[in-house]
DNA sequence: TGAAATGTTGGGGCG
DNA sequence: ACGCCCCAACATTTC
């Protein structure tokens, strides 16, 4: 029996999925497969890899509500690939395009000995679409930005997968249940359908009020599900376009507009991994390569485990490290923190953040440390310095975000909840909480570490 | 998608 | 009424 492979990677959906779509189209039966690939194995953290395979439980829940099968198989993908083809009549394997230097690589190699075909659909616009009128790409995000949005292409009413999808009854797969539920975001499509609906609905006509607000729930929450494609860009896109043909009020729109934009930073990142994947290994911009940093392991530890002795800095750690997800301002927060005042490679964070981060993604996770430590694409950030207090009181102004993931300093009044260091001795005594004792006392001097820092950057420019 | 330092302006108090 | 000072508020520059 002729048949097609719909190798899933990081499209864990049926609607809207292009990869799937070309194997239905061909009107042979589909062998629906998942491989669990032991060299990416070793680098996910666990919320990430369990968020994976409850993502995986879903899929094979919603495929066999269709009469069909998941088949997940573990070991090298080429391996697996052709010995698929060596034993049944595989006519095409279409999988979505993915971007990061190993998935090309790999692709790459299939590709030389199995019919592979590369579907779109990670990004909206493939990063070969967008280029300077000299054919170089984009490194800068607002002149991209205008490109992008420039381009005559419009979100498409996503594709609806058939009732009944056929799929080839020769190859049995085997049931996936072994994961343990993330707190915060269960896995599937539907529920990423729904957090859509939802956020499109209400929260996002005060996005651009509310995301930095990191003791609201002001953000779209999609991240997850966009990172393992549970989510496609196009329906993300798809539902602004809905929502703009409505008559909006002004602030409405911005709050819409500035959604968009953070999704084309999206794209913006996946194009700058594709066309200089070396930002995985170093700074974008040379002149940052050679930084001397500090690198203290004691410091690192600290912020590691949310005990810097600055609330909302240990306050992010902490919801890090306990949820597996982070706000974005406090990921900016935490960033400059690590990379300017404790003056550690930026590149341990973004190791850390992709060892805890349920939707640490490569491309993002990446653009965003470099943006933060000011080694990346933008053009004279360096001095780009984070002071968490005034951070603290501008986007957690009651002191709510810090009080939920500090309990040590939740007893105390707003006038110290952000600076618990300047506390008198006798209200220390009061609130139950010595400086030093029950919660540390500030790691560094911000006096001293801002100087430090533009010192070693200009060092090293 | 920063913060601090420095510069400018304009209104009110006051001799 | 006038000029001077003070200072808050805002704008610009600098790192």
């Amino acid at each position: 029996m002729k048949t097609v492979v719909w190798w899933i990677r990081r499209d864990l959906r049926l609607n809207d999925n292009t990869a799937l779509k070309s194997a239905v189209n061909t009107g042979l039966p589909i062998i629906p497969l998942f491989i669990i690939d032991p060299a990416l194995k070793k680098s996910p953290g666990h919320t990430r890899q369990n968020f994976l395979y409850e993502g995986l439980h879903c899929l094979q829940k919603d495929l066999s509500s269709r009469g069909n099968a998941l088949v997940i198989k573990e070991g090298s993908p080429l391996n697996i690939l052709a010995e698929l083809v060596a034993n049944y009549e595989v006519q095409m394997i279409f999988a979505e395009e993915d971007f990061t230097p190993y998935a090309i690589k790999r692709d790459d190699r299939i590709a030389q000995s199995l019919p592979l075909t590369l579907t779109s659909g990670l990004t909206f616009i493939h990063p070969g679409q967008v280029r300077k009128s000299d054919g170089n790409p984009y490194t800068i995000f607002t002149p991209f930005s205008k490109a992008w949005k420039s381009l005559p292409i419009t979100a498409s009413e996503p594709w609806k997968a058939p009732i009944n999808i056929l799929t080839n009854p020769a190859i049995k797969s085997n049931p996936f249940s072994t994961y343990t539920k993330s707190s915060l975001f269960n896995a599937g499509e539907y529920e990423a359908s729904q957090r859509l609906f939802q956020f499109t609905q209400d929260k996002i006509y005060n996005y651009k009020e509310e995301r930095d607000r990191m003791d609201l729930d002001g953000t779209s929450t999609l991240s997850p599900y966009l990172r393992f494609g549970m989510l496609s860009i196009n329906q993300a896109l798809f539902a602004i376009q809905k929502i703009q043909n409505r008559n909006l009020s002004n602030s409405q729109e911005q709050g819409v507009a500035t959604w968009f934009n953070e999704l084309i930073w999206r794209e913006f990142y996946q194009n700058i991994l594709y066309y200089f994947p070396n930002v995985k290994k170093e700074a974008f911009n040379p002149k940052y390569r050679n930084i001397e940093w500090l690198n203290s392991a004691e410091h690192l530890n600290a912020w590691k485990n949310g005990q810097t002795g600055f609330p909302i800095v240990d306050a992010a750690m902490r919801q890090l490290s306990s949820t597996g997800w982070m706000h974005n301002r406090s990921r900016m927060i935490v960033a400059s923190f690590l990379s300017k005042d404790l003056l550690i490679n930026w590149q341990e964070g973004e190791r850390w953040f992709m060892d805890n981060l349920i939707d640490g993604d490569l491309a993002a996770n990446n653009g965003g440390w470099q943006w933060t430590a000011g080694v990346g694409t933008d053009a004279a950030p360096y001095f780009r310095i984070f002071n968490p207090y005034l951070q603290s009181e501008k986007f957690d102004p009651q002191g709510e975000y810090i009080r939920k993931w500090i309990p040590e300093l939740s007893i105390l009044p707003n006038e110290y909840i952000h600076h618990p260091d300047l506390m008198p001795s006798a209200e220390q005594l009061y609130y139950g909480c010595k400086i030093g004792k029950d919660y540390p006392a500030p790691i560094i001097n911000r006096k001293e570490t801002r100087q430090r820092t533009l010192d070693a950057y200009k060092k090293a420019s």
